[in-house]
RNA sequence: GGGCGAUUAGCUCAGUUGGUUAGAGCGCAUGCAUGACACGCAUGAGGUCACAGGUUCGAAUCCUGUAUCGCCCA
């Protein structure tokens, strides 16, 4: 056994192989629809990472968590699947390709076309896209491979169809002119989140805008400052306050918008205007800043759009004023059009103060270029409430989407944890807002939308009616309320081939819709979707059996960030597409920041690379200290060094994970290394042995179960909920650390090697089986050390990872045995203290005397031997009347005395009894002022103050002892 | 501007309904090659719990306000 373990724990050695051996004995930790009870199935979907990501820190904290949960459900007998994917992540990988193909051949999309750039785009899905399973793989994840799904795939692209064919069928998709946020460089509309805001040095320009119809007292101008001056090409009011004096009067009439001649009315607007701010005038311009498009749908102003998709100023830029025409179509719009705008103003006069002004800009994610607000065409799912309501898959009503989502989490239905993060939840969902669906990108799930011209559709008809009747199913028309158009939706490949059919013939004309899905329309399928939703048992084959079976998941855990973007559209595709939630509870872990509390960034380069630290410290180490870190506040903090010889991002931090791993692997090996047991022993052999002569045998024993009891809960249905179970993550490390490192290793081993030495069978018995508890019940925060050293145990055959995790037993609690040791090990500490304080070299046996009342004289007699072995001790005399020997140490715990021999330093002494008193006088005076209070000996609960009189008396009584031996040392 | 979180030992964090002397790891100090482990062992030092009020017999914990940092939403 010694020979094949090294000293010290070398993780690159065994973690590959003990991860293909789970894979090879466990089919790839592949899971089944079973028969057993709700409360035995545990099941998770991974938040699919994107395809063009790799592995960082936040990744690696969530794969731990699910991890441990995964695992500690297994071990407990539950079904357990941990559905793992990728997500195709449409813009960001898009714009990854794009810009790859356009550094090596100097093409772009358009040179490219359609259909090459999606192939090559799934050319580079199938060489990189698996990477971070890999990475995945390295920290330990025991997601069922074989199941692995992508969230472009043909049963994700099933659901995706049969999502929307339902959404639109009900009315809950419509078409509209929205204001969205547009990226002019990839010429696509972007979500909220795939923008950055910038601070950027601009200019705040106060332009006059001439009154019309001017009458006496009037102005000649009202002035408007802005910082996009180009706008006002596009102005269809201008607002004030309703109640501010200055401009009271002149609400309802109207103004001329310099260079384009218009008139536009001056309205009141107190949600737009603070009169306090500039001159008190806003300008409004609906279709280009969202503030002005809501302004302008509360007054029903024009939208006039000034941009082509391209970023420049349309025909809309161009008019007459003051007998001159101007004209800015074709110009870039917020560079060159803004630029000419300023000049021609300039030269009208009409400029009244240009100055500095620093203003945020929103940025696209992807393509690093401002966003302008877009007024364009886009596929909405409705948000809101419908008349009369929609009807849940499980035949119930709901307000609307979002409300049945916002329900869904006020109700319990679905718990988060931290609790706090529901409000953030619902206040979004509240909103209620129109959710823009449509990407015009490439890469991602085609919009299942055929536009037809109108007079075909009798056509249609036709062939729709010719088809078989489930294909007729499948297709559903209807004509736009927004620009009447005919469109058809259809669901389903063979409807597809009767549309092709219809085309080729030459007969008919449509047009697919040529936009894709926004991807978090497939990520909000999800949990269904992997699980093979839209079919639902349907067959018998085991991929149609997922959904009935572990469909509610049990736990979804990630990052803040996406709890609205993702969650909660998950929650409202469940209710609505399959009549249940997707997940019982959420659980949103922090996020980790550097060491100065600022976020990990590939920009800032402090980020901490988890595949780095893999190879250094261990995947185990990796795992211990990430879960000792997963607090429930929001952000935690890693410091961050760069290893003076690798060069990399490190954390001193991860040392922690390897020396409890090296510390694990060594224990393991010194207890191996001293059995002869061909098997381990059972739970009433142990006990047994417990019940024989040996305390700390007991103690032991009792510290494990305690230990179990504490991270799984009480009960083989948990009654009571375990560490795990309420994901108090850092406290399960702290459990399974103090356990092993103090109570096992430095104490009990220590206590034990006597009897290792004389190689007593009883003792081997307790440390094997203590061993195998222990782990057991590391495996799910250290899975691969505990696996490696499981395959060690006599008698091994089967997986760790396949084990049962050790339950609580109350024939194993020893709480009197936990009582003696706690006095056992306080009398060892003095005596080691003692021997510190004096430089006493560790190999010189110190004469002790005990001097103690009757009670702790039974106990510490009892544990003589332990004392002696642990404190290299000779216990000379133990008793009420014990003497202080002469030339002797003294050190006083509670009221108990212990006199060390011949290692007197009389100056020393005095210093350590009179700190000791000083301490013991303050307590007692505090504790006497507290008794002394009428108030509080009235009002404070009986065990309170009876707790208080006993410390007291302890107190008073450890005080005497001390004034005592302080009284003798100066008789001396 | 609105909401949320954080502020406890040099560092990173615990501290579960208010109640006995506020804990851990790292770091620090001293000693130690001891038949598992120096990625170790033993012992120790180190905290007016951000600040100011308040409630209470009693506050790190509850309330109000202030400051600093961070996140989310607009």
């Amino acid at each position: 056994m010694t020979e094949e373990l090294s000293s010290q724990y070398q993780p690159v050695e065994v973690e590959n192989r003990i991860y293909k051996k789970w894979l090879d004995q466990t089919g790839g930790f592949h899971a089944v629809a079973g028969d057993k009870p709700v409360d035995k199935r545990f099941s998770m979907v991974i938040p699919p990472p994107n395809v063009t990501g790799a592995l960082h820190l936040g990744h690696a904290i969530n794969a731990t968590i699910q991890d441990i949960l995964a695992r500690y459900h297994r071990m407990s007998g539950h079904d357990t699947l941990w559905m793992p994917g990728i997500d195709h992540a449409g813009i960001a990988t898009q714009a990854v390709v794009e810009k790859t193909i356009f550094e090596k051949e100097k093409k772009n999309r358009h040179d490219l076309g359609r259909e090459e750039l999606v192939k090559r785009i799934w050319e580079w899905k199938e060489k990189f896209g698996n990477r971070i399973l890999d990475q995945l793989k390295a920290v330990g994840a025991s997601c069922d491979w074989p199941r692995t799904r992508f969230t472009l795939d043909d049963t994700c692209a099933g659901a995706v169809r049969e999502a929307f064919f339902k959404l639109f069928k009900d009315g809950l998709i419509f078409r509209g002119l929205r204001l969205v946020n547009w990226d002019t460089h990839l010429q696509t509309a972007v979500a909220d989140d795939e923008i950055y805001h910038e601070a950027v040095k601009g200019q705040m320009t106060s332009i006059r805008y001439p009154i019309a119809d001017r009458r006496d007292g009037d102005p000649e101008y009202l002035i408007v400052a802005t910082t996009r001056p180009e706008t006002m090409l596009g102005d269809t009011a201008v607002a004030v306050h309703s109640a501010d004096p200055r401009y009271q009067h002149l609400i309802g009439r109207m103004v001329v918008i310099p260079l384009v001649g218009r008139k536009i009315p001056i309205i009141a607007d107190d949600l737009l205007v603070d009169p306090k701010f500039g001159t008190g005038v806003v300008k409004v311009t609906p279709a280009h800043d969202p503030n002005d498009y809501a302004t302008g749908q509360r007054h029903q102003l024009p939208q006039i759009n000034l941009l082509t998709p391209d970023g420049k100023t349309n025909s809309a830029g161009k008019g007459e004023f003051q007998g001159q025409t101007f004209n800015y179509e074709g110009l870039k719009f917020s560079s060159e059009t803004r630029k000419r705008v300023l000049e021609d103003l300039e030269t009208l006069g009409l400029i009244a103060e240009k100055k500095p002004h620093d203003h945020e800009v929103g940025h696209s994610d992807r393509s690093k270029t401002p966003i302008e607000p877009y007024l364009s065409e886009q596929w909405f799912v409705k948000m809101g409430d419908v008349p009369g309501g929609i009807t849940l898959a499980d035949g119930t009503k709901a307000d609307g989407l979002a409300q049945a989502a916002i329900d869904a989490v006020k109700s319990g239905r679905v718990k988060i944890t931290p609790e706090r993060y529901a409000q953030g939840y619902i206040d979004w969902l509240a909103q209620k807002r129109d959710w823009c669906i449509s990407r015009q990108l490439w890469w991602g799930h085609r919009i299942p939308v055929w536009d037809i011209a109108q007079q075909q559709e009798p056509m249609w008809q036709e062939i729709v009616a010719q088809a078989p009747p489930d294909n007729q199913a499948n297709v559903h028309f209807t004509t736009l309320s927004s620009g009447g158009r005919r469109v058809l939706v259809q669901k389903g490949a063979d409807t597809e081939a009767i549309l092709r059919a219809g085309a080729t013939d030459g007969q008919l004309q449509f047009r697919e819709d040529p936009d894709v899905l926004d991807t978090w329309f497939s990520s909000a399928l999800w949990p269904l979707s992997t699980l093979g939703w839209p079919k639902n048992g349907t067959s018998d084959k085991p991929e149609d059996q997922l959904l009935p079976y572990f469909y509610p998941t049990s736990v979804l855990s990630t990052a803040r960030e996406i709890l609205t973007l993702w969650v909660a559209r998950m929650v409202m595709f469940g209710l609505y597409l399959h009549g249940d939630v997707p997940f019982k509870q959420v659980y949103i872990h922090a996020v980790i920041q550097d060491g100065n509390g600022k976020p990990m960034k590939k920009s800032l380069g402090n980020g901490v690379d988890p595949v780095d630290i893999v190879e250094s410290h261990g995947a185990d180490a990796l795992r211990f200290t990430l879960a000792s870190m997963a607090t429930e506040t929001q952000d935690i903090r890693l410091p961050v060094v760069k290893d003076a010889q690798s060069g990399k991002n490190t954390s001193p931090r991860f040392d922690a994970g390897r020396n409890f791993a090296n510390k694990i692997w060594n224990a393991s090996r010194f207890i191996l290394s001293n059995i002869e047991l061909t098997t381990v022993p059972t739970l009433d052999e142990v006990i047994q042995i417990a019940d024989g002569k040996y305390l700390e045998d007991r103690w032991i024993l009792s510290r494990l179960n305690d230990t179990a009891a504490r991270l799984g809960g009480l009960g083989s249905s948990r009654e009571r909920p375990g560490l795990i179970d309420e994901f108090r993550f850092p406290d399960v490390c702290s459990t399974l650390y103090s356990f092993f490192w103090n109570d096992l290793c430095d104490w009990y081993l220590e206590i034990a090697k006597a009897r290792i030495r004389r190689k007593d069978p009883h003792v081997q018995r307790i440390l094997l089986y203590v061993l195998r508890s222990s782990l057991a019940l590391l495996h799910p925060v250290m899975p691969f050390i505990t696996e490696a050293i499981w395959e060690k145990l006599p008698g091994s055959t089967d997986l760790l990872m396949l084990s049962e995790f050790p339950q609580a037993d109350a024939s194993l609690n020893y709480p009197e045995a936990e009582a003696k040791i706690r006095t056992i090990q306080e009398i060892t500490r003095a005596i080691r203290d003692i021997r510190n304080q004096y430089n006493v070299d560790m190999k010189r046996t110190l004469e002790t005397t005990i001097q103690t009342p009757a009670a702790d004289a039974a106990v510490i007699s009892g544990g003589a031997e332990i004392i002696q072995t642990l404190a290299n001790a000779k216990l000379i005399a133990v008793g009420l009347d014990a003497k202080k020997p002469e030339n002797s140490a003294t050190a006083v715990v509670g009221s108990t005395r212990i006199f060390v021999s011949d290692v007197i330093d009389r100056n020393a002494e005095l210093a350590r009894l009179e700190k000791r008193r000083s301490e013991l006088e303050k307590l007692v005076a505090s504790s006497n002022a507290k008794l002394g209070n009428e108030a509080f000996v009235a009002k404070a609960p009986a065990a309170v103050v009876q707790g208080l009189r006993d410390q007291l008396q302890r107190q008073e009584s450890e005080l005497a002892t001390v004034q005592n031996s302080l009284a003798e040392l100066a008789s001396t």
